[in-house]
DNA sequence: CTTTGATATGTCAGTAGTGACATGTGCGCG
DNA sequence: CGCGCACATGTCACTACTGACATATCAAAG
């Protein structure tokens, strides 16, 4: 249920409409929590309905401003400070290495170099947004240069793994022969 | 839908009942592609009913021994070689951190400090992991020595970045007094 | 012989998330 | 003035996953 948390987050910060928050979820959020839109809807009207959150203000089209009530606030810092954050075990793409000995080795090596490759790609547009944020000493900005400095190093580390997998699989066809 | 797939991965090692499958999600398989019982039964049927699997023994207690079909290898062949594999993006954790300003700087940096000793923790098992099984040349042993590497690598990174923010948020505390 | 635990499969209600569809409005540009 | 786009919210059917409940059997230990 971090969709929850997520947006008392964010109307922690200050208040916003769905439409707000739907653009923060497609930008700065969508590499750590991405959101459907009719998630979104659903999830303010159950937070407003719960009490979490209040319409402050309706604008033009239909427009609800929310902002987040004590309860709500009581709320998120229980969730920062005393809930477990959940892992997330599940990994499409290991589970396809697992299982990577059912194809031929040169596929399987094709497999790792495609790995290599996405992970190299996306660290460099990490890289280069890192660049093009102007990076203050504001909260947001201080804790936002973390998450992403997680996502650096991630890909970095994926990348240098599945090279060297790559090359162990080669390894491995040798040894076979030898 | 991974675990059709996984399914359809194990079975293509050899036939196996329900219950046996169970104990290889539980085990080898719960830090790739975790399962509960009533996902997986349910998945077997409806892979039988899609002549991807078939039951090719009975035996006592209901037990169902089920092996993967010509059908079922040409589609987890197809899955391994033409599909992308998901990326999945959520991560609760990082979720937290982007949202930490939202707290007190010593409960930030406990909370990354408890994220350091739990990688610590788990990198450590998994050390321990790797060196209680002995691997050979089999096709498993390859493959699966691959993923447990990225494990190792994952919590040794993740470990590293919380030390390091860590550290960030300490400056960043005395860089706003001086 | 009885009890216990591992073997073995199944159902069900509830939650989270997806993608498509539906609908209407205000703003700026030509 | 009217056209199109961005603004703005909502619903719906479907899929994946979870945790609890239900049920029965065989083997071994006491």
């Amino acid at each position: 249920m971090s969709l929850r948390h997520a947006l008392l987050g964010l109307l922690a910060h200050g208040s916003a409409s769905g439409y707000d928050l739907l653009g923060t979820f497609q930008g700065s959020l969508a590499n750590v929590w991405p959101a459907t839109q009719s998630q979104l809807y659903g999830e303010l009207n159950r937070l407003a309905d719960a009490g979490l959150i209040s319409v402050v203000a309706e604008g033009p089209r239909g427009r609800k401003e929310y902002a987040i009530t004590d309860t709500g606030r009581a709320e998120l810092q229980r969730w920062l400070t005393e809930e477990e954050p959940e892992r997330n075990r599940r990994n499409d793409m290991l589970l396809r290495v697992f299982l990577l000995d059912l194809v031929e080795p040169a596929q399987a090596r094709a497999f790792l170099d495609r790995e290599a490759a996405l992970a190299a790609e996306r660290h460099e547009s990490l890289r280069k947004l890192d660049e093009s944020i102007e990076w203050d000493d504001s909260p947001l900005s201080r804790y936002g240069r973390l998450t992403l400095e997680w996502g650096l190093r991630a890909t970095a580390m994926h990348r240098e793994w599945a090279e060297w997998a790559a090359a162990r699989i080669d390894a491995g066809g040798r040894r076979r022969g030898g």
